[in-house]
DNA sequence: TGCACTGGATAGCTACGCTATCTAACATTG
DNA sequence: CAATGTTAGATAGCGTAGCTATCCAGTGCA
């Protein structure tokens, strides 16, 4: 396909995607002349990708790069590079081999994980932890000892879908997996806060911004006081 | 203390503690006189607090100001405070009353939770589901089986942990303990998958990425199961 | 032959998050 | 009391990111 289809496939602007073009995230269609390239399926799909790992998952296009190149060009090991690919993955961390994390390395060993801190997402976990440290909510022992198996369950499930046969799709599943799911991770963590919120204290859904405080009535689902507690 | 000790004790430069000041993030110290005035405890906190949404959660100043806003200025119910601060939450949606999020609702559906289009939460599903799908990983009924109910878990024990006694206390433990956790979350996970892959395929710590490639064998451990393929 | 479309190159633009400078009003110190 | 240094407040500037717009000449198609 032309360019053009590109465009109307993916909603993305032309000028855009010349964009992703020179910054090597999309790679060029097959030459057929001095101006002209044929963009197959595969393109359509990369800017999809492209756009989930800045839009949603919040990557700068730099970042979005190399998690990219790594997909593309695996490391010798998976284990490598998808440690790689964490890296690149927000909250940015300056990563220290020699550095020590000692907020992350306590929540380790408590876990009965092992603690290595060349792995980026130790220094990522430590910054996290200082935040909510300074913000007056830690993660006390109480939390983490409910925060830990639910996320390690979540994540021993992950580990068991990789495919096995297939070593680039393996490594797709990993990077793409891991990135992925952490906003749809979130929401659900969001929606539950409310939903638990709204049974267990009984409240009614929001009001629009604007609009009227009856709204609520709109609803006939759980209002006052249904259930619980 | 005076503005230079708040740079001393939270280690931001000046200019940009004025620039949190112009913001509306910073509330004004107290003045004595026309060129002085008196910053506290609370100030120092607000400002580690600002550093821990802009940093670590990743917010822009004009969200981070929303949020802090709605601590400050908590709306009539915690549970319309509470869905106006995931509204600035990101990934960023417009949200949209009147629209449908098909993806969301079938999600929302099958765990029993209430499906109301007003929560920005829902729309913010919605894109991350469609972001997975897209990439080629959807969210099939599986991992929505192992997800949802671990995701609850995590949710109730977060409410369970809600100060009820302090409406101002419960606010600021909402709005920052979803916020900020999400990060101790996100990296816990991405620990979990480096974890378990570590433990179930044996594979040996990464390399520092400018390193050697025989530190590989500094971990004792099994190179069992070559990978597929 | 005419014309829209294309790849490739380059320049420009807007928003953001600071950063730097200036001024006048103070406080503090000796 | 004078010298010194700090401060609030205002304004201007700066570097990066992520596009966006324009231009040009080669090309396919009618």
């Amino acid at each position: 396909m032309r360019i053009s289809e590109l465009v109307e496939r993916t909603g993305v602007p032309l000028a855009t995607i010349k964009y992703y073009l020179r910054e090597g995230l999309l790679p060029a269609g097959e030459a057929t002349a001095a101006t002209r390239a044929e963009y197959g399926e595969a393109h359509v799909r990369r800017i999809a990708v492209i756009r989930a790992l800045t839009e949603t998952v919040g990557l700068s296009v730099q970042k979005a790069r190399e998690v990219l190149r790594l997909i593309d060009q695996p490391r010798d090991s998976l284990f490598d590079t998808f440690g790689q690919a964490i890296e690149a993955l927000p909250p940015e961390v300056t990563p220290e081999a020699t550095a020590d994390y000692p907020r992350a390395r306590a929540v380790l060993e408590k876990l009965g994980q092992l603690y290595d801190p060349r792995f980026a997402a130790v220094a990522q976990l430590e910054r996290a932890l200082a935040a909510a440290e300074a913000a007056g909510i830690p993660l006390d022992d109480a939390r983490l000892a409910v925060y830990g198996p639910h996320i390690r369950a979540i994540a021993e499930f992950d580990i068991s879908r990789m495919p096995l046969d297939d070593a680039t799709a393996a490594v797709e599943y990993a990077v793409l997996g891991t990135a992925l799911h952490e906003p749809v991770l979130v929401a659900l963590r969001r929606l539950a806060h409310q939903d638990v919120a709204a049974r267990r204290y009984g409240v009614a859904p929001p009001a629009t911004p604007p609009a009227s405080r009856k709204s609520a009535r709109k609803s006939p689902r759980a209002r006052s006081r249904p259930k619980g507690s």
